[in-house]
DNA sequence: TTTCGTGCAAATGGTTTGCAGTGGC
DNA sequence: GCCACTGCAAACCATTTGCACGAAA
């Protein structure tokens, strides 16, 4: 219920800084999954200055905060997301072009939840992850092969 | 039907090496998600000079034949187990501590598929990653903090 | 004998850390 | 004014690559 987000956080001896507010901000406003890299590229009208240490620590403070999540996609770098510590949604990530789509997974979550307690893990904190290969890159890798050997 | 499952390979101009046969065995054999270095660690024994790189590279000679899988945890190195080119299942791993366990999903891949092929992915090579915290770290997370601030 | 594969060493690239200075509160 | 946060530079660590030697076929 405050001005920014973000200044709910402050009360607990952290600050409201620039940095933090523009991050935030890139990640609200497009909705999109971002590397560090594709954040400082973003940011390179309104902070300039800002480097990848700062960006990275405050990408660690924000998921601690719970506004942000972070996706893992195989290989290359973290992706991270705006989100809101109860709105967890499945990740659909192509192997090979790294993009991403939401899968909605309320029936998903649920079996899920069921294997993960019989195996020993907390039902509350499961993301999803599913690993594919989108049509398009499938076409491509088709095209280029042509028809392996 | 051979003597080594990898004598099939090859055929193919490629060839069956010490270090390929005691990779793949090692895998086999533990039935176990092992990091690059862990499998280093279990050949100090039988082949004491291998090094990182030649693991790496018959990693992904031995993954191209579909006879292992890699498994991204996350954060991490990522972990190699061996697989049969048709049975895969979904992975369970802990965020805090890395363990990986293996959940049955002939109904989850069933429900992912369908989802997959929505959103323009091929319902063919599709992994399920399921992320979250084991008991174990859980307790231990609580134990060491007590009752955040 | 012909290359494919290995070993070594060095490069790579994403991410983290140490430290001095700056700015939020 | 105090101390959390930033910026810069250097460290880190998993993984990849270049190149010369060694050994499968």
């Amino acid at each position: 219920m405050s001005h920014h987000p973000l200044a709910d956080l402050v009360a607990a001896g952290t600050r409201l800084t620039a940095q933090r507010q523009v991050i935030w901000n890139v990640l609200h406003r497009t909705g999109d999954h971002l590397t560090a890299e594709q954040i400082r590229s973003a940011l390179a009208a309104s902070l300039p200055g800002i480097n990848l240490p700062t960006i990275y620590r405050t990408l660690v403070f924000l998921r601690t905060a719970g506004l942000v999540q972070e996706v893992h996609v195989g290989d290359g770098p973290v992706r991270y997301e705006a989100a809101s510590p109860d709105e967890r949604h499945p990740h659909l990530v192509c192997r090979s072009c790294g993009r991403i789509e939401h899968i909605d997974g309320d029936s998903l979550v649920g079996s899920v939840a069921a294997s993960a307690s019989e195996r020993g893990f907390g039902e509350g904190d499961l993301d999803v992850v599913v690993y594919g290969t989108c049509d398009a890159c499938a076409t491509r890798a088709t095209a280029k092969i042509g028809g392996r050997a």
